[in-house]
DNA sequence: CTGAAAGCGCTTACAG
DNA sequence: CTGAAAGCGCTTACAG
């Protein structure tokens, strides 16, 4: 009887006994397709990981962090970790085709790495209240939360931090304008220049799409301006650019210092050593499994962003 | 009726019609739970991952890259990749930890990353016959296989090109002895020396664990035979093995040329460039998600491994 | 070709 | 506390 697994308080010890005796000898392994199909839930949790058809997934380098922590503290709860194959089944409605997947398998929650553009499919999921959380996404809803680094904070370590090391000609590369991280961070770091009487010009922001290319081509635009120093908000746009550097001729930190944003794994390589702030990839991880297992135990979803700190990583190119 | 959707042929036309009329107006969506319940399959893939607890989680750079490529692969498929989360259920057994999370979510198959060590718990798989495909791990059984590079090959590669360059005094940093791709890249390399008419000296040979430390360390050890070219088995141990190099204030390629084997990002950011050895990574997901697939259809096991060529990829540091 | 029924292995009221 | 039954939503022989 499955009372013995599920309610042993309400099972007399002696009938107890005898049950798990029979089950430990037959190797008894309960059946989770049953027990999904009897109570509707899975204990899986999907993972909503790459939307975008024209790029093969989301290659920001320390995801794989994130999702090692995702999935060791999810495992720790016993909760397993579908990756969702978003499904292309009849009806043409494609805004539904992660919604469907998650119905069909009874997926208990979801966490969403996206690539930042609000898709409609992943949308659709917040609207059919399904618990979710969303990594670096804005998402709110009865059963909708984020998690985020505090980009903001982030955005002020940087700018103190060049402040501190005298500069006056300060320079940016950003991520997509319109992505939350992007946005945050270049919120941060103008408020704290502001507040150090040394406010940021238009003409010395440049935007890049986190790739190491464009952050090569943004610092090109900004040469001209001829900044002393420059606070690219991605670790790889900030290894483009110190490229740029490299090929006008000019030394790091000597005639630029630069900062970056994520303290990849490459920042500790590239010489002189890319100066950073550091996101909490397994925190990130680990609290996304946590909120996500907070809302499957009953808990309203937290309105309000989960935020990790941030720390700087002092190194050769500052 | 299920009918309609598993054998339409056997179906006539106009019932079909009406049946999919009414389907398509309610919404209609199979229920997984009770697909699997009622056939014993899920329609799901099992991930393994990572075995060992004191690592959390093989980082290997680029195993995101086999990942989503195996994911995607899959999803062309309508299959979706579970990552399973050890079950540590009743009874001690511990080796059953993977074979019992397959067995109670009735997965079709399994694919194993795993850390290069002979896991009692993987092996668990191998013996109840559960279809699995290997990457870099020699299994085999009625229905196991392996993918992985040709990395005698690719150790061949590493070595025709640092004799084309000239060098006579060769060292070499390999992975894990154990290891098969470690094993297999040391072969190659050595034929290639030794039919060159320049065998390698056991002295000329360190071994490391793959990651950058342990290349530093191994190039310290060599350093006293001073080679003028070596050749590291993993690009990480490369990258290591750059640093004891310039720290013995040597120049690359002019004192010692280096070439590694992966081509992982860092290779071609960390000046000079390193001369690498590329494994496909998106060819070797590709590849297991079709292997697994044929097994699912019914294919027998190929007893050989699956092999994947590799390439030079001529940087600046030989 | 097409109904109606049994069965997959659980959970959960419902009687004892 | 503890049986026995119904029900979760499919698939698959089995009769028509």
């Amino acid at each position: 009887m499955s009372r013995v697994f599920n309610t042993p308080e309400i099972v007399s010890p002696g009938t107890r006994r005898h049950v798990l005796d029979m089950a430990a000898e037959v190797g008894y392994l309960p059946n989770e397709s049953a027990r999904t199909l009897a109570t509707k839930k899975s204990n899986m949790v999907g993972l909503v990981w790459d939307t975008d058809h024209r790029r093969p997934g989301w290659r920001h380098p320390f995801l794989q962090d994130i999702l090692v922590a995702l999935k060791s503290a999810l495992s720790a709860q016993g909760l397993h970790l579908l990756m969702l194959a978003p499904d292309r089944g009849a009806g043409p409605d494609s805004r539904q085709r992660f919604l469907r997947a998650v119905q069909r398998h009874n997926v208990d929650g979801v966490v969403i790495i996206d690539n930042g553009s609000r898709d409609p499919a992943v949308l659709a999921l917040v609207d059919a209240e399904v618990p979710c959380v969303a990594l670096d996404l804005r998402f709110t809803g009865p059963t909708c939360t984020s998690i985020t680094s505090d980009n903001a904070g982030g955005g002020r370590l940087a700018a103190q931090h060049l402040i501190d090391r005298g500069h006056h000609r300060i320079a940016t590369i950003t991520g997509p304008p319109e992505t939350w991280p992007a946005a945050e961070r270049l919120a941060g770091f103008r408020a704290a220049l502001t507040e150090a009487g040394q406010p940021l010009a238009d003409a010395d922001i440049a935007s890049g799409d986190w790739y190491l290319d464009s952050g090569y081509a943004a610092m090109k635009r900004l040469l001209p301006r001829s900044p002393t120093a420059v606070f690219a908000a991605g670790d790889e746009m900030a290894v483009g650019a110190m490229r740029a550097i490299h090929e006008a001729g000019l030394r790091i930190p000597g005639d630029i210092a630069i900062i970056g944003f994520d303290d990849i794994e490459v920042a500790a390589l590239v010489p002189p050593g890319l100066t950073t702030v550091a996101q909490d990839k397994t925190g990130i991880g680990t609290a996304a499994a946590e909120a996500i297992v907070a809302m499957l135990l009953g808990s309203p979803a937290p309105a309000e962003p989960t935020t990790l700190p941030t720390a700087l990583i002092t190194r050769g190119s500052t």
